[in-house]
DNA sequence: GAGCGCATGTAAAGGGTTACATGATTCT
DNA sequence: AGAATCATGTAACCCTTTACATGCGCTC
């Protein structure tokens, strides 16, 4: 469901076509809310039908450019102020420690580090971006402004993946059944 | 794919029911992986099938109880430590920040107080089942040290995103078109 | 005996990914 | 001429959720 408030919301910029979207949230969207393009022309079709969207031009290579209409526009409103957030999360990386008990300390520590590794660099990713802004890179407009928050965030939860990735290969492993503690 | 490896995991601690299993999902695995009865009973069906499980006891009300069997140890082992690990997350909280420009001031800071709220609630009760945890109230098994690593994750980007939302409420509103940069 | 919690499952629908398929335009 | 990129879409499949359906066993 939040795919289509993420076309509505992208659209509200300004035109684009249904390769631009993609691409887009590829781009900026993939760390929070990964979509592919099969999904996205789709969606597509529905928020036109539904009267939120219209064909603004057409262009080379059947390039059709979507445009948002006063309808649409109130209804990513609507959802923003007045949708309930969906909190749910899912993260295998942390799914999977739940089993570490089942993985022998050697290969326990490797794949830590090479935990800590990906979600520092992620973080790092992010961190860039950021500065990029900052410097004003992406000029001031109020969408790069929030663009600049949701990075915040993005900065935030890898470092802190990151920050207990490291810190996981801290604790000691267990004690083999059996064995005196220390 | 990973719930079948989230099945299989707790299995590795002992025998037990689909419903037993969706009990824990909902207590312990929630906040990284939800997942409901329906999926866990088909899940287990294919499991069986696939030989890495067998039913282990017969109990009242239909009940059945599996148990992992050697296969099912070795394929979840294999997984953690051989599989490819999937970093895909989705947050909606976060996906909803790229379009805060397209919200009423007021209505945003409303919004902002309400996630930290949520998120800082989260993140305290991920602490107060660290704290219990830390006390001995589990024991000391290897499976529940491996939870409380899991927990520390929970607290760190719980506590992320809580830093984000209050940290996003200072982040002053976008400058309406034309108005001067003050 | 009423009500709750245990216990299992099916069916339908929704959401998302991967593979397949096609063709136009631009760049080198 | 060939390669890369733009551009759209369909089909099949997988994963997940919600609603429906049923019945047993225990407690008050």
């Amino acid at each position: 469901m939040s795919l289509r408030y993420g076309l509505l919301g992208l659209l509200a910029e300004g035109p684009a076509s249904g390769y631009d979207l993609a691409r887009r949230f590829q781009e900026a969207l993939s760390p929070v809310w990964p979509a592919q393009h099969p999904k996205i022309y789709a969606e597509l079709s529905r928020l036109s039908d539904a009267g939120m969207i219209e064909v603004d031009s057409h262009g080379p290579r059947g390039r059709k450019a979507y445009r948002i209409t006063d309808t649409g526009l109130s209804e990513v409103r609507r959802w923003l102020t007045e949708g309930e957030v969906d909190h749910t999360l899912r993260t295998e990386s942390v799914l999977r420690s739940f089993f570490f008990w089942l993985m022998e300390p050697d290969d326990l520590q490797e794949h830590l580090r090479r935990e800590q590794r990906f979600f520092t660099e992620t973080a790092d990713l992010a961190r860039g971006y950021a500065a990029a802004k900052d410097r004003g890179d992406f000029g001031t407009s109020p969408q790069t402004r929030s663009m600049r928050v949701a990075v915040e965030a993005a900065i935030g939860f890898y470092q802190a993946l990151a920050d207990w990735a490291e810190w996981a290969q801290t604790v000691p492993p267990a004690i083999p059944e059996g064995d005196p503690e220390s």
